[in-house]
RNA sequence: CGCGGGGUGGAGCAGCUUGGUAGCUCGUCAGGCUCAUAACCUGAAGGCCAGAGGUUCAAAUCCUCUCCCCGCAA
């Protein structure tokens, strides 16, 4: 099929490798423009435009996409269908109608469950073992649209946002290829969207990985996990932003008393430190302190000095 | 020119303000103690103090420039 490729994370990568694996004629690539971003004000593009270019594909990166000036290039590329996954700008109905099938979009959920664009992030967060990958038809609303097939796949326990993401854009790649068979073949049905059981994921923001110590050393956990890589869960310590990435949930042998305030250091090992929450103890495994790299709690403690009682706050 | 922190044996840090013997907690290696050990004791190896200039009798330390890493911000 002649297929229009709209990406811009590189949650896409394996689905573009895949199409072109598959032997569909990839007519162009769409992502999103360059942006200043790191240190000073260094311009980057996205991971698809490096491989895109490394390929050799046709590459085009609208500010809008849905301006006059793009629809009509995109329409001037005569596709069978666009393909489109994390690509960052919604399309619109105009746009949507551009291709002769539709516009196909995997959303990186089981839907209608975790609309929104950081679905692998929240499944995590909020505790879930099972999560998955959906092809639907596009329509102009967001993640809203007919289902033609899913995949699931499990959390597992020492899962984090970024070993998920890689397992479920694999799992996109499959059920990508798989999908267009079925279009090409004619034999898919499409099924609404249950609307009762509808659950947004937002895109995460700064503040989403702020740990508030008084929730369960479990829960924290989970965030510690669902904020991997970007934006990190993190703490305050002594003033300075304390970026925690693993931890596990400590199981004492006996009961306490649990008088512990939580956010409270309350055993500092060789290898790793414990602090205290508002329901079980939480074990420190790999941090970053702000101004280092980020580093294992073992390395951490050769250098500095911690001591019980010392206090992770959730602010300055 | 966005703001700020940093680069010191293999790891993480102190020393820099006030120039004068390279320090700490680990790791590594050797030996000892021990029924035994990731524990304890003794000893050893391992540094152009990121790089280049400058000031000075003397620079990890003060001045200038370069490179690299990180946090914020985007």
């Amino acid at each position: 099929m002649r297929i229009v490729f709209f990406a811009s994370d590189k949650f896409s990568l394996p689905s573009l490798e895949a199409v072109r694996a598959a032997g569909h004629e990839l007519l162009c690539v769409v992502t999103q423009p360059d942006k200043k971003s790191g240190r000073g004000l260094n311009v980057s593009g996205t991971e698809i435009k490096s491989a895109a270019l490394t390929s050799g594909l046709k590459l085009y990166q609208p500010l809008k996409v849905n301006s006059k000036e793009s629809a009509d290039y995109l329409k001037s590329l005569n596709a069978d269908i666009f393909v489109v996954i994390a690509y960052g700008q919604i399309l619109s109905r105009e746009v949507l109608n551009l291709p002769k099938l539709f516009c196909l979009n995997i959303h990186a959920s089981v839907l209608p469950k975790y609309r929104g664009a950081a679905p692998i992030n929240w499944a995590i967060i909020n505790g879930g073992t099972e999560t998955g990958v959906t092809a639907i038809k596009m329509n102009e609303k967001m993640d809203q649209g007919e289902i033609i097939c899913y995949k699931q796949e499990m959390i597992l326990a020492e899962d984090n946002s970024q070993t998920l993401g890689i397992k479920l854009s694999k799992s996109a790649a499959c059920l990508l290829t798989e999908t267009l068979d079925k279009i090409n073949r004619g034999g898919y049905i499409l099924t609404a969207q249950d609307e009762a059981a509808v659950s947004f994921a937002p895109k995460l923001k700064k503040e989403d990985g702020l740990i508030d110590w008084n929730a369960s050393a479990k829960s924290i956990h989970d965030l510690v996990r669902g904020c991997y890589e970007w934006p990190g869960a993190y703490a305050f310590l002594n003033g300075k932003l304390l970026k925690i990435f693993k931890t596990s949930v400590f199981l004492p042998l006996e009961k306490k008393d649990g008088s512990n305030t939580p956010g409270t250091v309350i055993k500092v090992l060789k290898d790793y430190f414990i602090v205290s929450t508002g329901s079980g103890d939480l074990v420190i495994e790999e941090l970053q302190i702000e101004g280092k790299r980020r580093m294992f709690t073992s390395e951490f403690l050769s250098g500095h000095k911690m001591s019980v009682g010392e206090c992770l706050l959730g602010k300055k």
